[in-house]
DNA sequence: TTGCATACATACATGCATGGATGTATATTA
DNA sequence: TAATATACATCCATGCATGTATGTATGCAA
């Protein structure tokens, strides 16, 4: 193996993450070793230590690959031109819906979107460096939940919804769900 | 230290126990070695060894310390006497009501309870030789959603329930919940 | 064409963690 | 009371993971 050009590299980058996310799945994030990470990538330690520090910024390189994805997702689906009043694809509840049902589009058609967030969920201790990023997680959470109250109220404010349930509580429920 | 009576022994046994639930939590399942939790229970690897083969055992039994207080619960709060037909305080949907209070309330009463909870959500990665511990705890929730099925099967044949969820369905939904 | 930066591979030192072997003092039992 | 099982503590060999240092061949810019 020589120097390759920067596409190259970045295709190295890239199969560094997909092996990872491979072997995280199957092995859980704190028992991979970043030499099985390499051999599943058909490289050396020495390219995963040039590409990333450590094991914890591969894995946030890994995570950020569904999660950016997601936010601009959510921007685009739940709050684009919301205040348009007259818009007929602007209603809030048909927004909700809309995303709803495109993160399970995307969980269907993605396996790697569904592997990382079984490694996320069940296959990684959130202790030390990695309590961060569960506190980052946690972050895009409130995000979310955020969105989703802002939506709600929107929908609140034409009557869309009883007013027996404050947005905050629609947005947590159906974070929840 | 030197040989102790039975009492004693089962003594340092919840020790250990107490100690692992501790280090787990701040320090994730597999990165806390036996060496810390022996020190943080204030014995050697020795008695760890003694008491337990390795350590997925050890977590088995830390969590079987929650577990089966709840499957006692369930037993008696949800199903005891289900079948006596006019027991007031056998309404299958306040024995619902009943038990998520008394599992709220066990939360907040036991930080013990939670502790083993967050390790089990957020602390362990469930591969090898816990994912049979994972296989168990999914066997037990579907043992879970089944006695709410039953439950709710009642509640259906005694009309209190709209015809237009099916048991299944509202097992599940307050499982999720 | 030279010189430097890049993209890795290889080699090495270090540090735990594991599990088993062994030691040992005491409780228990026959 | 002798023999044995118990409840640990201590010690040791082994292996693996990490991080870093170093080597090296090439792309790229001046």
């Amino acid at each position: 193996m020589v120097r390759k050009t920067k596409e190259d590299a970045e295709l190295t980058r890239q199969r560094i993450i997909n092996a990872a996310r491979e072997v995280f799945l199957t092995k859980g994030v704190s028992r991979t070793s970043l030499e099985q990470i390499a051999r599943h990538a058909n490289v050396t330690r020495g390219a995963v230590y040039w590409h990333f520090t450590n094991k914890s910024e591969l894995f946030h390189a890994m995570r950020e690959q569904v999660f950016l994805p997601l936010i601009d997702r959510m921007d685009d689906t739940l709050l684009a031109n919301i205040d348009e009043e007259n818009n007929p694809a602007a209603d809030p509840l048909t927004r909700i819906e809309n995303f709803l049902q495109g993160t399970v589009q995307v969980l269907n058609d993605h396996q790697e979107t569904r592997q990382t967030y079984e490694i996320m969920m069940s296959k990684c201790e959130y202790v030390d460096e990695f309590a961060t990023v569960l506190q980052q997680i946690l972050n895009n959470c409130s995000g979310v939940v955020e969105k989703f109250e802002q939506v709600y109220a929107k929908a609140h404010s034409k009557g869309l919804v009883s007013v027996r349930h404050s947005p905050a509580e629609l947005a947590m429920d159906t974070h929840l769900f």
